[in-house]
DNA sequence: GCCGTTTTCGGCCCGACTGTTTTCAGTCG
């Protein structure tokens, strides 16, 4: 049985952890770290660019690793893995998870005491036998034990649509002390990531140490993991970890630049900056020798601002949701970066549910939320009648609601539409939940696979290709069918699926709803380059769910998305010659 | 193990904090 790239990513990760515990020296110990990185954000399927004979045109992925990911792909195996399972125990792996743990003690529990994982170094750490290690103490055993607590409360990663409110609350707090001048949400929020690891703060001040001091001293503080004079850490007691750095506001660009990351990103600035007699941290530029150590006496270059830091390597600014190395660089220096979509770009909603199936508001109460909200139009797209448990519409029922949307429409006056849609399902057969002279009379039909979403791939992949190639079908919702940390996307084969939804022109959603942000940015970019339609929606079941937008846009911008690409920036009079040259 | 306006070998970003040490290794981001 062949792997997923998610069992291959995972693979070459756990190998690099190994070869780490091992002793290997660091480079390779990366090059696996960085393969598993860029397969798990491919947007294709590794098969299918291994069936092309292309593995190597992937970053990071040179002869030797592409012949293993061949072999993994042939045999379900790798050898090389296998061989190195007898070297190092795997399940020493886990035991990098706890916090402080690195390589080096791991190995050192390993050799010395015979522990393999985490239950084993519990007790050996509980029984005192750890501080007398070398390089060990009782310090670092207690550390060790809370690691472990830390580790059984609280495992993986968290949503962003809970991180990035939570963020802002506590830099919030923060921001009200006197000595604290700016502050910013850095890290993987800011950069837009669908879940995040820990939550990173920046706060520009001359006089840290009270900012510091109220951080740790913070109520909702679980555990202190770090105190220093600029850089603390702790655990707060829903078990989410944020990370805080001050510095002065004349660093500000280097610091948020730094702090930002991706730290892929950062190694490529600093490699620019390093080539031109410049070392980069986050403090500032210092100019260096040929050999590269920094001159002491020579003045050093502050950024107050990103847009200074780019400039200073030679690149216009980048924006963070593009920062991962994913070739933002190379597009910055043949000056090609693309202009992002913005929130003010969106137009309109072409995704919502009302009291007719199962959403809180009524059609009226949607248009005006909207409307409030400076849309110009709106599609509204209840369930259909597979969906029985959102109390899908009938035949009969969709038809009478179209005479709702008709009136309400005519009630919010000409500078403002309400379409009527459906949202309808992909039955589990492969069928689609009405005919189509019911489809015909829609202004818009948005289609979503709901359930048997565990389908093995032909079957399910055969599923959507007959929603896409339906000519009433005009767009596809949350195509993969994920829920962050809770369900795995649907094991479609996205090749097909992008190739006929360019051919008939149907468009995907970017659904902006946090706990489901699907596409997923990397897929989002390859249906851009492929010229499908884009649509950013909300999916809204209450006027609140409209307000969480944003998500949807940070997502779009990671997936290098222009608001050229998204049907829902058009004017109202472009929509409707779109969906008419559809065949309506 | 990858990669190339240093090109097919010899490089590969950089600093804060901790705990165990008497100057630094390990971890983390």
């Amino acid at each position: 049985m062949a792997l997923t790239n998610r069992e291959i990513a995972d693979l070459f990760e756990t190998v690099a952890d190994m070869l780490q515990i091992k002793g290997e020296v660091i480079h390779r110990v990366l090059a696996y770290r960085n393969a598993g990185a860029a397969i798990r954000d491919l947007p294709r399927d590794l098969r299918a660019i291994a069936a092309e004979g292309t593995l190597t045109e992937i970053p990071n992925i040179g002869d030797t690793l592409a012949a293993k990911i061949t072999e993994m792909l042939e045999t379900g195996q790798l050898q090389f893995y296998e061989k190195l399972a007898k070297e190092v125990p795997p399940s020493l792996v886990q035991v990098l998870r706890i916090n402080g743990v690195g390589p080096k003690k791991a190995k050192l529990f390993w050799q010395e005491l015979g522990i393999t994982d985490v239950t084993a170094l519990e007790a050996a750490a509980r029984a005192g036998k750890l501080r007398d290690l070398s390089g060990m103490g009782a310090k670092s055993e207690q550390k060790i034990i809370e690691g472990i607590e830390s580790l059984n409360r609280y495992t993986g990663r968290t949503a962003l649509g809970v991180a990035l409110p939570a963020a802002q609350a506590i830099l919030n707090h923060l921001m009200k002390l006197p000595e604290a001048v700016e502050g910013a949400i850095a890290g993987s929020i800011r950069r837009g990531r669908p879940t995040i690891g820990d939550v990173d703060l920046l706060i520009a001040s001359d006089n840290a140490g009270p900012i510091m001091d109220a951080f740790v001293g913070m109520e909702m503080v679980a555990r202190v993991l770090g105190h220093g004079p600029t850089k603390s850490s702790v655990e707060l007691h829903n078990g989410l970890q944020i990370d805080l750095r001050v510095l002065e506001k004349a660093r500000w660009g280097t610091a948020l630049n730094y702090f930002t990351g991706s730290q892929a990103h950062n190694i490529r600035i600093r490699e620019l900056a390093l080539k031109k007699g410049l070392s980069l941290n986050e403090h500032a530029f210092s100019p260096v020798d040929e050999s590269g150590t920094i001159i002491e006496d020579a003045p050093k270059i502050l950024c107050a601002t990103e847009d200074e830091v780019y400039a200073t390597v030679g690149l216009p600014w980048i924006a963070p949701e593009l920062r991962e190395d994913a070739g933002e660089i190379e597009a910055a220096q043949e000056g090609r970066l693309p202009r992002l979509i913005e929130i003010s770009d969106i137009c309109s909603d072409l995704h919502m549910h009302t009291t007719w199936s199962d959403g809180t508001l009524s059609i009226r109460q949607m248009a005006e939320a909207a409307k409030a909200r400076g849309k110009q139009y709106i599609v509204i797209t209840d369930h259909s009648q597979y969906s029985a448990i959102a109390n899908g519409l009938s035949v009969e029922r969709i038809l009478q609601q179209q005479a709702e949307v008709r009136q309400v429409d005519q009630e919010m006056g000409p500078d403002f539409r309400v379409f009527h849609g459906v949202e309808m399902d992909i039955r589990s057969d492969g069928t689609l939940d009405y005919p189509d002279e019911v489809l015909a009379q829609l202004d818009f039909v948005v289609a979503s696979l709901h359930f048997s979403l565990r389908q093995e791939r032909a079957v399910i992949t055969r599923r959507l290709l007959n929603a896409i190639e339906n000519p009433h079908v005009d767009l596809i919702g949350h195509p993969r069918g994920q829920l962050i940390n809770e369900r795995e996307p649907a094991d479609l084969d996205m090749d097909a699926v992008f190739e006929a939804a360019r051919k008939h022109g149907t468009a995907l959603e970017i659904n902006a709803n946090p706990a489901r942000l699907d596409l997923e940015a990397q897929y989002a970019r390859r249906a851009v380059e492929l010229g499908i339609p884009i649509c950013i929606d909300t999916d809204a079941h209450s006027a609140e769910d409209m307000d969480k937008l944003p998500f949807g846009i940070l997502t779009a911008r990671r997936g290098w998305v222009t608001a050229e690409s998204v049907i829902n920036t058009w004017p109202v009079e472009q929509f409707i010659a779109w969906t008419q040259n559809r065949g309506r």
